[in-house]
DNA sequence: GCAAAATGCTTGCATGTGCAAGCGATTCGC
DNA sequence: GCGAATCGCTTGCACATGCAAGCATTTTGC
């Protein structure tokens, strides 16, 4: 028997699956290529997405689904070599901004290439155009509307 | 400019982006209600899914994209609160398969309820039933061949 | 104005995970 | 058959991460 429950429940799990095994994928060519990982791409990604380039690690917790010390862990080593940077508010002594240095936006692009070879993998050959579309289009009402997206 | 590999690009990041929201969101109900973690339930349902109701160690990691280690790590406290067993094979006494037990496999059952309800909430009264045949259908293509899949 | 609550960030501790090494069992090459 | 290579699993170590506590700053309530 196929009900609506059925149908949502192994779409949601055929969409886990789907992400994880991209993001494996991703993972190695990450580390091997670039030399960073997946979440440090796509903390670069958010930076480089937000405006004015930059924010608070509080806000860049939310938006990686991961915890404030883990923001401050990671930003440490890549402060460290160079992919980002501090910067502090005049107002709120409290808010250290996290932005990416042009070495970090550099990383970035090169990374992104590789994301969008590895996505076009992903898609390619399979699809007609009208039918990816129509994918992205469902995947973006489904992200919720805070704004505070990647894509 | 929108061309293919951007469309590519933003659909997975889309895709990435969904399926971490939507885990984040189970990992905390799971944990408050069943006390096991998203990992342990994916286990679960791998073993529910595969041929004999059962997996060795290496299949598991296989499957689920981690080491083997972290299976042995993770099965260990598993098989202490009674989810799962463990059987030999007669032939091959490397091989030590992981097996559900029926505590395990209520518990399995009690989570998936969860798992359809969220994912319920995740596309119901958004979509179109046809619209989930068509993005189910297209989420099925994308999964590898192997065989060895959640749904 | 000022004390109390809230906010942003960091740190200590515990847990989870990958990698490499090690051990036992099996298969391969000859 | 037998040694070497392979395979499945486990363990030591290092690293990443969440939670709770702590500190500094800002906002709130009065």
């Amino acid at each position: 028997m196929i009900c609506m429950t059925d149908l949502c429940t192994t779409s949601a799990l055929r969409l886990i699956q789907v992400a994880e095994d991209f993001r494996a994928g991703l993972s190695g060519e990450f580390s091997a290529v670039h030399g960073i990982s997946v979440n440090e791409f796509l903390l670069l990604l958010h930076l480089e997405r937000a405006t004015a380039n930059r924010l608070s690690r509080v806000d860049l917790a939310k938006r990686m689904h991961v915890s404030a010390s883990t923001i401050t862990r990671m930003a440490a080593p890549m402060e460290k070599i160079g992919l980002v940077g501090r910067e502090v508010d005049d107002r709120d002594a409290r808010l250290v901004f996290v932005v990416a240095t042009v070495t970090g936006r550099e990383k970035l692009s090169q990374s992104l290439a590789t994301f969008s070879k590895r996505a076009g993998y992903l898609f390619s050959n399979r699809w007609e155009d009208e039918e990816l579309d129509q994918f992205s289009e469902m995947l973006r009402r489904m992200i919720g509307g805070t704004g505070d997206t990647l894509a």
